[in-house]
DNA sequence: GCCGTTTTCGGCCCGACTGTTTTCAGTCG
C-alpha cells in the first residue's frame, strides 16, 4: 500500500504543479510521497495506531488524506483533481523540456491530453506557434521525448558503473586533466540512476570538453562548450544514457563535488544551515558576501557548518544531520571490512564456474573464506542438486578445502523455501553444512500472511544461518513480495538469523531502508554476492554501498568477522 | 501544507541556461 499511496502523493502534487498551485503546498505532497516511499512499515499499521504524524512531512491534513486512503481506497483532493484534468498530464512532465507551464499551456490551447497528442501537436506544427514556445523549444522537447523512449527510464547502478568508471578513466587520461571524480546518484550508490555526472579539473576546459565530446561510444553531442559537454552513450540491449562532463576550477572542487552529488534534498537542508549562519552554499563554495569561507574540499564545507562529514551514501536527508549519529557515520561497513563472500554458485547447479575458479578468484580478492551455495533440489530450472548429488558435492567442497591453501571454503547450500514454508533439505542435510542460505524463489505474489509465515517458518529452523535475497525482488523487472517486515526483524532477532543483503546489482535485497530497519532492530547482515561467474564476484562494491545507504556498520555484518569468529556465529544458533 | 535552540505565524535553497524575449519566464539539476 505504501508505494501505491506515495504514488497517488506525486500525483497529486504533479497535478496542482499544472494547475499553478502555491509551490510549497505542492512540495508538501511531494515531501509525503517520498517519506512513504521509504517507510518501513506498513502505512495501514501506522494509521491504524495513530501515530502518522510521526511520519516526516505529515501534519494534521496529510494525515487525514493517509486515512481516507486506508479507509475508502481514494483521496478526495486527488479525485476532485481528476475530475478537471486528464490523468495522462503527469506523465507528460517526465519529457525533458516539459515543465507544468508547458504542460498547462499545450493542454488548455491545444487540447494536448498525454504523449501520443503532444507528438500529434509537435507534427502538426501547432505547438510551436504558442505565445512563449518557439522552433527552438519544440525541438527541444522532440528531442526529450526520443530520449525517454530510448533510456526507458533509469539505469541500474551495476549498468551505469562500468560506463562511468570507463569515461572517468579516459577524460583523466587527457592532456590538462588533472583529477576527475563521478558524482550524482552514482556516487551516492543509489540503484538506479538517472544520468551519469563527471566532475574535472583541467587547465584545458575547452579541449577537455572537445574530447570527451567524440570519445568512442558516443552516440550524440547534447551540448559542447568551455565548462560543459553533455552526451549519449549506447547500452547493450539498445537503450541510451546521458552522460555530462563539467569543468571545475581547482578552488571551488570541493563545492561543486558536494553540489552535484546531491541530493536534491540533502543539499536543501544543507543550504539551509549556511543560511542560519548568514552564508551562501553553491556550486561554487560556501560564501560570507564575497568572501569563499570553503569550497577546495567536500569536508571543508561540511566542517564550516558545524556538522559531520556525510559520507555520499548517505546524503539522501534520511536524518544523517543529526548530531547523535555522527559516531555511526564515522564506523560505516567498507569494501576493504569484508572477509568473505558466504552465497555463490558453481557449475554443480546453475553457475559456470568451478569450485576451485570461484576459490582462486576470491582468494585473489583477498578473502579468508567463502561459502558455496548451490541451489537445492525443487529449484529444477536452476539445475538445483538432489540429495545424492549434494552429499557428493559436499565431499568434492572438503576435497578443495584441504587442496586449496590460503582460504577456506566453507559447505553451505541456498535451499528453497516451498510454498507451504517446509525447506526442500531434510535437517540431517542441512546440518552436514557449515552454513545455510534459505531462499523463496516460488509463490512470490502470495499474499503477504503466507509469504511472511514462510519466511518466519525458515528462520525457525536451527540450521537456517540467514535468509537469501530477502524480498525476491528484481530490479524494474519484478515487485518484492509483500512480506510484514517487522516481524521478519523480530523474528531473526529471536532466533539469531542474518538477513542476506544480496549484492547483485539486479537485486540489492534487502535494499537500504530495510537494511537500515534490521540493523536498527539489532539484526546481522551478511553482504554477499551470489555469484554465478568469477566476474560477479566484484559485484560485492554494490552490496556494500547499498549497507552504508542503510547506515551498516561495519560490526553488524558477519562476513566482516574473521574466521574463528565467523565460525562461532555460526555455531550459536545450532542445537 | 508543514514546522519551530530566531516558534503557533511567517518562513520554506540556489544558480545557470535557454529561448523568446524588450526585462524575464520556464526548466533543470
Amino acid at each position: 500500500m505504501n508505494k501505491e499511496l506515495s504514488g497517488i502523493f506525486d500525483q497529486i502534487a504533479d497535478l496542482l504543479e499544472i494547475q499553478g498551485a502555491d509551490v510549497f503546498r505542492i512540495n508538501s505532497y511531494r515531501r509525503v510521497a517520498r517519506s512513504l516511499k521509504d517507510l518501513t512499515s506498513d502505512v495501514a499499521q501506522v494509521a491504524g495506531e495513530g501515530k502518522l504524524t510521526d511520519i516526516p512531512g505529515v501534519g494534521k491534513g496529510q494525515a487525514e488524506r493517509i486515512k481516507e486512503f486506508v479507509e475508502s481506497g481514494k483521496i478526495t483532493v486527488h479525485e476532485e483533481l481528476l475530475a478537471k484534468m486528464p490523468a495522462g498530464l503527469p506523465g507528460l512532465l517526465e519529457i525533458p523540456g516539459m515543465g507544468p507551464k508547458k504542460v498547462a499551456l499545450a493542454w488548455k490551447e491545444l487540447g494536448v491530453e498525454n504523449v501520443q497528442g503532444l507528438k500529434q501537436v509537435i507534427d502538426s506544427g501547432k505547438l510551436a506557434e504558442l505565445p512563449g514556445l518557439g522552433a527552438q523549444s519544440v525541438k527541444k522537447i522532440a528531442a526529450g521525448l526520443a530520449f525517454l523512449e530510448k533510456s526507458g527510464g533509469r539505469t541500474p547502478l551495476g549498468v551505469a558503473w562500468p560506463i562511468a568508471q570507463d569515461l572517468a578513466e579516459r577524460v583523466r587520461a587527457l592532456a590538462g586533466v588533472k583529477r576527475v571524480e563521478i558524482a550524482g546518484s552514482l556516487r551516492r550508490g543509489a540503484e538506479t540512476i538517472g544520468d551519469v555526472d563527471l566532475l574535472c579539473e583541467s587547465t584545458k576546459g575547452k579541449q577537455t570538453v572537445a574530447a570527451f565530446t567524440r570519445f568512442e561510444g558516443v552516440r550524440s553531442v547534447l551540448a559542447s562548450g568551455a565548462t560543459k559537454g553533455s552526451v549519449t552513450v549506447g547500452l547493450a540491449g539498445g537503450g541510451e544514457l546521458q552522460v555530462d562532463l563539467r569543468v571545475v576550477p581547482a578552488e571551488s572542487f570541493g563545492a561543486a563535488l558536494q553540489y552535484f552529488t546531491g541530493s536534491k534534498e540533502h543539499n536543501v537542508r544543507l543550504r539551509e544551515r549556511a543560511v542560519k549562519k548568514k552564508w551562501k552554499l553553491n556550486e561554487y563554495g560556501l560564501l560570507e558576501g564575497e568572501r569563499r569561507v570553503a569550497g577546495r574540499t567536500e569536508r571543508s564545507i561540511y566542517t564550516k557548518l558545524k556538522v559531520p562529514y556525510v559520507p555520499p551514501e548517505l546524503r539522501e536527508d534520511r536524518g544523517e544531520f543529526d548530531a547523535e549519529v555522527a559516531d555511526r557515520l564515522a564506523h560505516l561497513v567498507e569494501l576493504a571490512d569484508i572477509r568473505g563472500d558466504l552465497h555463490m554458485h558453481t557449475v554443480a547447479s546453475d553457475g559456470r564456474s568451478t569450485i576451485e575458479e570461484m576459490a582462486l578468484a576470491s582468494r585473489a580478492l583477498g578473502y579468508e573464506y567463502i561459502a558455496i551455495a548451490e541451489h537445492s533440489k525443487s529449484s529444477a530450472i536452476a539445475n538445483g542438486l538432489s540429495i545424492e548429488r549434494m552429499e557428493q558435492h559436499i565431499e568434492d567442497i572438503r576435497e578443495a578445502d584441504k587442496r586449496i591453501k590460503g582460504l577456506t571454503i566453507l559447505v553451505s547450500t541456498e535451499v528453497d523455501i516451498l510454498s507451504n514454508g517446509k525447506l526442500d533439505y531434510p535437517d540431517d542435510l542441512l546440518a552436514e553444512c557449515d552454513l545455510v542460505v534459505a531462499s523463496i524463489h516460488s509463490g512470490l505474489s502470495q499474499e503477504r500472511s503466507k509469504v511472511t509465515a514462510r519466511t518466519l517458518a525458515a528462520m525457525d529452523n536451527p540450521y537456517v544461518t540467514m535468509i537469501g535475497h530477502p524480498s525476491g525482488r528484481l530490479i524494474g523487472k519484478r515487485e518484492p513480495m509483500d512480506l510484514d517486515w517487522e516481524a521478519v526483524m523480530a523474528r531473526a532477532v529471536e532466533t539469531r538469523t542474518a538477513l542476506e543483503l544480496n549484492a547483485s546489482w539486479q537485486r540489492l535485497d534487502v535494499k537500504d531502508v530495510h537494511a537500515r530497519q534490521a540493523v536498527d532492530a539489532g539484526v546481522m547482515l551478511c553482504i554477499c554476492t551470489d555469484a554465478h561467474h568469477t566476474d560477479q564476484l566484484l559485484q560485492m562494491y554494490y552490496g556494500v554501498v547499498t549497507a552504508r545507504r542503510g547506515w551498516v556498520g561495519q560490526d553488524q555484518v558477519l562476513n566482516t568477522r574473521p574466521k574463528a569468529q565467523l565460525r562461532k556465529l555460526l555455531a550459536r544458533k545450532r542445537p
